[in-house]
DNA sequence: TGGGGATATGATAGGCTCTTGAAGAGGAAC
DNA sequence: GTTCCTCTTCAAGAGCCTATCATATCCCCA
């Protein structure tokens, strides 16, 4: 029942995050479970949740950079989080409170009270969220659809692979920022830090150039930043 | 929770009526109980619930008569009714579905079922009442005529089963947005999250295209948007 | 002007996704 | 019980996406 909520839940250990699905599923909700930020990322980008409960303990991206990234998406930034945080770790509500958190959980926690928790955060955001998020991000003269993948822009449209479509939204949601090679590898492709080749960013940043530049031999809008890495902006 | 929903329990019998009643109540539904038609009728006229769960014999005006006085009355018209019948009896549900019932259980029940179907019909209920009660969907040059289960469009036009009637009804009624078969598994057959093969949405988007396609193997109306999913659209 | 690091492009193997045909499971009608 | 129909599962093959490696080009600086 519910209103037909869908809950993403976020964490690494398996058996915690399928109590946590089962029990929510149990009183109606309906809930995808992912074990890791990047994933947690993705997967929200492409069907937005109603609301994200979020492990802070993470092996790589942890819960606060992936609260920080939803607050910094265009899309996502009203997606309410849940934080389950370790017990007696009273700097963590601080720490997160400053990430954007809407409400915490101590582990080791009681499953009823976690429903509370979400029935009422749920109940706060439900006014709000009646006006529409974008579906679509806007830079300079390209919009990236997400409910198509498609890239509008100068050039004729066309649509993007998985993880074409996963780097562009990166690059895209973060405008004017300029992201390394080594960076990208982590953030978009979840590899662990120093581990995965370069060359696959910039294999993919020319095929992304390929279907967006009216010349990809002199990209205008994924600029390369010698010495540093990728961009994009508004001119 | 539960949105807040009321329903209206109608059976002759109080113990069975207290018993849904309670059951209903423990997950979140506001309950009102009555125990002939007629009481039902002048009840539901005063406060339309959201549901109402009848009982098909009862002494008086019967279930059936009920319903039908229900779908006449421009208030009420609309609103969705349970039916409760003796086990076993087929006929009931052909009875039921001409007066004009969304969904039928038979006596003795489970009560997770009896919640799986109330929440089933709240669902279904919910969006209808969201969208204007469509009675055909038109994307491009296909009509899929919600009364008759026909999809109508350049190839000639055929009878859908209901399986492929809800997929296909769920792709126009969202033209133009990606689906993948993961979450046709979830939002279409209510399947819960990673459970289910995709290979099951798959072939049913073959045997859809066979009765839409004019070329099965080229398809122009359900198109695949590969490493994404499925969408219809316009062109 | 030439060297060398950084970036871009081209090519390829492997793996994954999608398509398709077929066959089993379950239910309703007869 | 039989038959038909729908839904689901399974397996094989084709084609595309990804990742990796090799090669070419650019640009800064000696």
């Amino acid at each position: 029942m519910d209103d037909d909520h869908l809950i993403l839940v976020v964490d690494d250990d398996d058996i915690v995050a399928r109590t946590i699905e089962r029990s929510l599923r149990a009183v109606g909700f309906r809930v995808a479970v992912v074990h890791s930020g990047v994933e947690a990322l993705q997967v929200a980008r492409r069907q937005p949740p109603d609301l994200m409960v979020l492990d802070v303990i993470m092996p790589g991206m942890d819960g606060f950079e992936v609260c920080r990234q939803v607050r910094a998406d265009p899309i996502l930034q009203e997606l309410p989080v849940l934080f389950l945080t370790a017990k007696g770790k009273e700097e963590d509500r601080i720490v997160g409170l400053r990430a954007g958190a809407d409400d915490y959980l101590s582990k080791p926690f009681n499953l009823d009270e976690l429903y509370l928790r979400v029935r009422a955060i749920l109940r706060r955001t439900k006014k709000k969220l009646r006006e529409e998020p974008p579906q679509s991000l806007t830079v300079g003269a390209y919009t990236l659809e997400t409910r198509s993948f498609e890239i509008k822009g100068p050039k004729e449209t066309s649509i993007l692979t998985p993880v074409q479509f996963d780097l562009l939204y990166h690059l895209m949601s973060h405008p004017g920022q300029v992201f390394s090679p080594e960076r990208l590898l982590q953030e978009v492709w979840d590899y662990p830090h120093d581990t995965g080749s370069p060359d696959l960013v910039r294999v993919h940043i020319k095929n992304l150039r390929a279907k967006t530049e009216i010349d990809p031999s002199n990209p205008l809008f994924i600029r390369t930043i010698k010495g540093h890495g990728y961009r994009v902006a508004e001119n």
